[in-house]
DNA sequence: CAAAAATTTTAATCTGGATTAAAATAATGG
DNA sequence: CCATTATTTTAATCCAGATTAAAATTTTTG
């Protein structure tokens, strides 16, 4: 388990709150969301979200922050899981969709990187481009293991990441649609990996 | 072609006003886009955006009808251009990426649709919906003439979309990865959905 | 070239939502 | 139960950036 431990009231709340947040900038947009928007989904007002976070700025950030964390672990499972690179690409795929539609979400989609202050807007590039790196390495691992077929990794990774990243845009908690995402995503994003017979 | 015909000094500028705009939202996000931001890549005032355009809402508008219409251009094209559906909808993600990448771009990424009024997100809304139908419906050919997989025709559409509705955000106008997106993406994306042979 | 139309600027407002401070309420621990 | 700490609210500010109006400039046209 890599969530945070903290299970004090405070940080349950927070959660909520982060949550609650990400649901609204999804449906709503960044700045279409003020923060009585979050607040009236917690049965709060708008000036009590200062008590667990300095301004909406912060907010954002910590909404990308754990969009990140997800991913992150949706990508330490699979590889942790074994098999081939091929396995493990599409094992990341199923898990990272799960995160994406299910208990954990909503994710945020991180559209509004660019308004965060310096050091957050560096510290969530870092990550991302990590995460991307770690899934490119990934790629060429099954390249040598000739689980993947030839491709352009930098490009791969692109493609299959944006469709991830996406699902937000059109996923909005619809569990009928879930259980589909879960159902082809998998062999949707890794299908074309698969090298020729 | 079909670009507005229009080359009054009037719509010129206009349209290199959308260019700018979509520009500055892909590139500094919504709400970190002044007015100022989008003229000054004008060389204008923030002012005299507001001879072309009645508000920001509109500039928004305006820059998400510009990369809908872009999108039905392509795959209109490439229906026109004929063969299977899986060649028409390979040729569809070649055009739809050399649209992104190229000279018509930059193309906005759709982030704060919920931020446009009521009738103007009606309408984006309803011409993404019927983009997506459209790929859908030839996705479903395809599984008719036989030219692609079996496969959840709006689970594949949505991944396919998804990945080219992300490229801006990691394409931001280098030619050489412009040239690995064209090289990339129409085999990546379609690769998966040919059959087994 | 002069008049009219088109475009841009200057210089103000105007505003919604973020933010803050202080007061009120609820929870907790001895 | 009281005292202390945690949480929330009420009621102001505050402010960046959108918007507007009028004036200035540039372009077009006859």
């Amino acid at each position: 388990m890599a969530t945070t431990a903290d299970e004090s009231r405070f940080s349950l709340q927070k959660d909520r709150m982060l949550k609650a947040a990400a649901l609204c900038f999804n449906q709503k947009g960044y700045s279409g969301t003020s923060l009585k928007d979050v607040a009236s989904h917690l049965g709060l007002t708008d000036a009590a979200l200062y008590y667990y976070v300095r301004n909406k700025e912060e907010l954002v950030y910590l909404c990308y922050l754990r969009a990140a964390e997800l991913g992150r672990e949706a990508l330490d499972r699979a590889i942790a899981g074994g098999g081939t690179a091929f396995d493990k690409v599409q094992c990341y795929v199923r898990l990272h969709s799960e995160f994406m539609v299910g208990e954990p979400g909503p994710v945020a989609i991180m559209s509004e990187i660019p308004s965060l202050k310096p050091d957050h807007r560096d510290e969530v590039l870092t990550l991302s481009r990590a995460h991307s790196a770690r899934f490119e390495a990934l790629l060429r691992e099954g390249l040598g293991d000739g689980s993947i077929a030839p491709c352009d990794v930098r490009m791969t990774g692109n493609a299959i990441m944006g469709a991830l990243n996406w699902i937000p845009k059109w996923h909005h908690g619809d569990e009928a649609v879930a259980a589909n995402v879960l159902d082809s995503f998998p062999e949707i994003l890794s299908r074309g990996l698969r090298p020729e017979v």
